[in-house]
DNA sequence: TAAAAATACTCCATAGGTATTTTAT
DNA sequence: ATAAAATACCTATGGAGTATTTTTA
């Protein structure tokens, strides 16, 4: 589980296609069906239904997008912090 | 960032060594050594003191572990409870 | 016909192992 | 003399790009 993983399914999420995300992310859209594939596999979970060229999010990967997403923002805040603690 | 460098980091810390974390955790030494080091790069915080043979945790790595220690297990908390809504 | 996802093929980076060196107890 | 961390060297696995195919709107 990497966080770059997280970082991209939650842009898929809010853009709503791989391809997007892709280019939002300055990745090739293969990356980033890739590491869909990887996550779900990984996590056991169903995060998307794949209807040929089109995918629709899942009620578990909502879910889990919204856990996510407060996940990776407050790790950031968090360690921003102890940069600063570090610093002073 | 991944999750596998971050439950490493905390056998680190609850081992006190490199070489203890390695081998509960089954790698090599050096693949513990690598990772703390790249870890350290990557958040931009100094995680141990190392004093040749011997390393300390930082006052800044004792946070850092209390709140990875926290959120893996909060992490898994929740995708096991996404798998119980996904089989339900 | 344009846009999007999956698949195939290829390549390169990097993660990891073994072995070695250094140091401290 | 033992245990532990760092370093060097090597290999293999996997992640990413390009190109291609399929499908649908």
């Amino acid at each position: 589980m990497d966080f770059d993983k997280l970082r991209t399914f939650c842009r898929v999420v809010e853009a709503g296609s791989f391809q997007k995300a892709a280019e939002s992310e300055y990745v090739s859209q293969r990356a980033v069906s890739q590491m869909m594939k990887k996550l779900e596999e990984e996590l056991g979970l169903k995060l998307f239904d794949r209807d040929k060229n089109k995918i629709f999010v899942t009620p578990v990967g909502r879910d889990f997008y919204i856990y996510v997403r407060n996940m990776l923002q407050k790790f950031n805040v968090n360690v921003n912090a102890l940069r600063y603690e570090a610093s002073g």
